[in-house]
DNA sequence: TGTTTTTCTTGACTTAAATCAGTGTTTTTA
DNA sequence: TAAAAACACTGATTTAAGTCAAGAAAAACA
């Protein structure tokens, strides 16, 4: 069974007609967590929900102007910066109840560019009635606040994998990430379907895409995951964590599943 | 002249006896700038100025509950995260006026700790009081999410960095962004110390020690730079800027100076 | 449906930076 | 102020991962 589509089936079961925030099964991951539902549904007012944005389609582009967050609803999309000389470096993959394009905030426009890696629906916030919200809902500034705080953690975790890390390292530790993202939102750990390209898993990783593939074949022989193309399957949990330096996830392998 | 000198003179003019936030002359790149005289005052009453932190002192430790956040009044910090296997990764260095801890956001304890490379001063923003007045000034609040947002665009610039560019083409970049932090300072952008060991510019710039030694006498050779153990003098700024691959700071070395 | 295009994999070879080893130089502290 | 410790530099050697090249498999398209 492939992630997306579980995806899919979780959400419809959500929605009548309209989808609305305060009947949402992502809201205990997504943003309005901390909020009662008088405030949820003055925040539920705000959303845009527009059509599906398609594989490929920027959700965003750097140097847009700086309008507005966005919460992914269905789907899964990449961030990535580009540099003067044109080089692109992914920064993170965003999944269903993830908000993206807060790094907008340092200036007036977006320092990144987000597109989708397969059909996506997105909450869209616009950021002139965001600001006033945060002004009247304490919780919701301070969810903001969480959210940015917990993207610095991820780069700050990135740049340590970037600089300390060997391939094998970072393969391993980028895996048992998503498993346990997937794990969150309900999804099986074990068999999830990657809806990046290895070209993208490489460029998020530092490393060249043969790298990567070569360590794809190299983690199957060794009986630490099967694959069929963007199929993963891990098989030995305990161990994939101790490549990837992770002790507590080592033991949430036994206890889990 | 040695920047560490410099910083502490400018500040020492700023204050009679005491040291305010509407006196202090770091007051246009620190947290006050969108804020009005009034709202200035508020915030310094709730401002914390203890005695110095001595170099090797840490300002919060990992783990550690988050309960403030800190503005570099005088002095240099790293921010650095330790792993579970004990490998540590230098996260960032602060100068004067810059913010520290904001990270703190993203659970209920510091994910990273902070240490100072020489006698250093800080303002403390107790976070039970920073709470409050982010509910009360509006201005506040937006300057502490463009505060966060530049960190996470400083952490993903890094990331390229560490994944894309050459150990060249790093220590360059990090020169020069340094070299333009003081400049905004108010200090020379050719002639600056650095506070920070080259075992720590390795860490941080993700190559081993040895390798940062070799490229500093390799750019003294080509006639780029000059040092003088953590003096650095920079001669050629536009052939530094090219190889960094910045051409926006290579124009403003004709420009500047 | 077959054809083009993109993505993935594998092998052979190269290379940039790490590691190892040793020496000189500051900084700390006793 | 002398000894110890930490820091900085250099050379020789190794190695992990990159590059180049080419074929296989999937996906996109027409």
């Amino acid at each position: 069974m492939s992630g997306e589509q579980n995806i899919v089936d979780f959400i419809a079961s959500s929605r009548g007609n309209k989808t609305h925030c305060s009947t949402c099964s992502l809201s205990s991951l997504c943003l309005p967590i901390a909020l009662n539902n008088s405030d949820l549904d003055t925040l539920d007012k705000v959303i845009k929900r527009g059509r599906p944005i398609q594989k490929g389609e920027l959700l965003f582009k750097q140097g847009d102007p700086f309008h507005a967050i966005y919460a992914i609803r269905t789907g899964a999309v990449k961030t990535f910066t580009v540099a003067p000389s044109g080089e692109e470096q992914i920064t993170g993959f965003n999944l269903a109840s993830e908000l993206v394009g807060l790094s907008g905030y340092s200036q007036d426009t977006y320092p990144l560019s987000a597109k989708a890696l397969e059909t996506t629906t997105v909450c869209e916030l616009p950021l002139d009635k965001l600001e006033v919200l945060c002004d009247e809902i304490p919780g919701l500034r301070k969810q903001l606040m969480k959210n940015m705080g917990s993207e610095i953690r991820h780069d700050q975790q990135m740049m340590l994998q970037l600089s300390k890390r060997s391939a094998d390292e970072r393969l391993a530790h980028f895996l048992l990430e998503l498993s346990g993202r997937f794990e969150r939102r309900g999804f099986s750990a074990k068999s999830f379907r990657l809806s990046m390209s290895r070209v993208d898993i490489s460029n998020y990783l530092g490393l060249a895409v043969e790298t990567v593939s070569r360590i794809f074949t190299r983690f199957q022989k060794s009986e630490l995951i099967t694959t069929e193309g963007k199929e993963v399957t891990v098989i030995n949990c305990s161990e994939l964590s101790e490549l990837a330096g992770n002790p507590t996830i080592k033991e949430e392998c036994n206890a889990a599943h």
